[in-house]
DNA sequence: AGAAAATTCGAGTGGGTACTCGAATTTCAT
DNA sequence: ATGAAATTCGAGTACCCACTCGAATTTTCT
């Protein structure tokens, strides 16, 4: 109560409830801009699959573009893509892993196709996003093609950075295919012929 | 005037200048749909793009779907990529070829690679036209490469199939990370690295 | 020239959009 | 318990959407 409060409303922190009932909110959004893009989903669908007014949701989200920036960081954490660096695994073995985990989830797959190129459009909010984490998945990408080629496991003549490139692009290219046509394209499959050309085997220690 | 034209509307055709406006229009529609999507782009930007109001827009174009329909078909006009059998031209050089052609319309891949992936999401009426662009390609491409295999061109272990497969998942990404930064993705660097690994160099004559 | 068809459009329809406002209700630190 | 903040929502705003209807205008064939 000194003067020096004065105007300072006493903040209060969230309820208890409060960042759970976010957590519900990204999850639906997810599957609504999963299903039908950005500008296709609607705050209306997204309050209604959480059994909520679309007012209440524009509480925890105050726009359509933010709610969409916290799904697309929240995308980050569940598939870790994010820091390509840490794995302790080998690059080979890390893709083709984080490959097969993203069979099981195809909502997350879609969200990421379909925003992805819905960015390139006009002034789009995700366009940063997806800029950013092409340069940054490509930079990574390339460091590790680098280290392959210290190790001479690299097959001679092909550019680390150009492969990174090449990686990041068949990857996406080829999941846009599988949503399509599950039956038929295999992503695992196709990144392991692409590593098969490009990296050389393990020397055998005899 | 015989009674058995009783009842038939004595048909005309379209006017004169009707054929050059459908084709203005297209063009319009496919600024429209490359720069804002299906869903994001709407019949009145593309009536004012051209000078006309929307309703007249619908006498000639009777839905947006239709709009759509009829931009994909003329797309496949302009790029021509619809009949890759018919190239007189070696795979590879059709193929960077027309990726060369494709850095001087970045207008087209922005459509294409927009409608691409938004045609993934809740019955769009794009989805047919581009699973079946897909198939096509890929059928189309690997007994392109199967050919090759033959000549004993192809690199051995490489299965056709699957560099059809990848071929068209790598066009596709690279095209996508060009749109979203130009000046760092080459495209046709990038098919060429794939093409360098694949297929090997013609045997010397002598 | 005259008439029918093709083209154009103004006005409207029903519906959806993101987002705002003000007030009621619920939580929770004191 | 009590009061302030957090949460909820109904109602409303202003706008855009694809599409329809009926009528006026323009083109073309006879």
């Amino acid at each position: 109560m000194t003067t020096k409060d004065v105007g300072r409303a006493a903040r209060r922190g969230p309820y208890a409830k409060s960042e759970e009932r976010r957590r519900t909110i990204l999850d639906a959004a997810h599957e609504v801009f999963a299903a039908h893009g950005y500008r296709g989903g609607s705050l209306q669908d997204v309050a209604d699959k959480v059994g909520l007014s679309q007012t209440s949701l524009l509480h925890y989200f105050p726009s359509k573009r933010d709610l969409l920036m916290a799904v697309l960081e929240r995308r980050d954490e569940i598939t870790g893509d994010a820091f390509p660096d840490d794995m302790e695994d080998g690059l080979v073995d890390s893709v083709i892993r984080t490959a097969l985990f993203n069979e099981n989830i195809p909502g997350v797959v879609e969200l990421y196709s379909v925003l992805c190129a819905e960015s390139v459009t006009d002034s789009h909010p995700g366009r940063v996003y997806f800029t950013e984490r092409f340069e940054r998945l490509r930079k990574s990408y390339a460091r590790r093609f680098a280290e392959l080629a210290a190790q001479g496991r690299l097959r001679p003549g092909v550019d680390p950075e150009l492969a990174a490139m090449s990686l990041v692009a068949l990857w996406d290219g080829l999941q846009t295919q599988w949503l399509l046509a599950p039956d038929e394209v295999d992503v695992v499959k196709g990144l392991r012929g692409y590593f098969d050309l490009v990296v050389l085997p393990e020397p055998s220690p005899n």
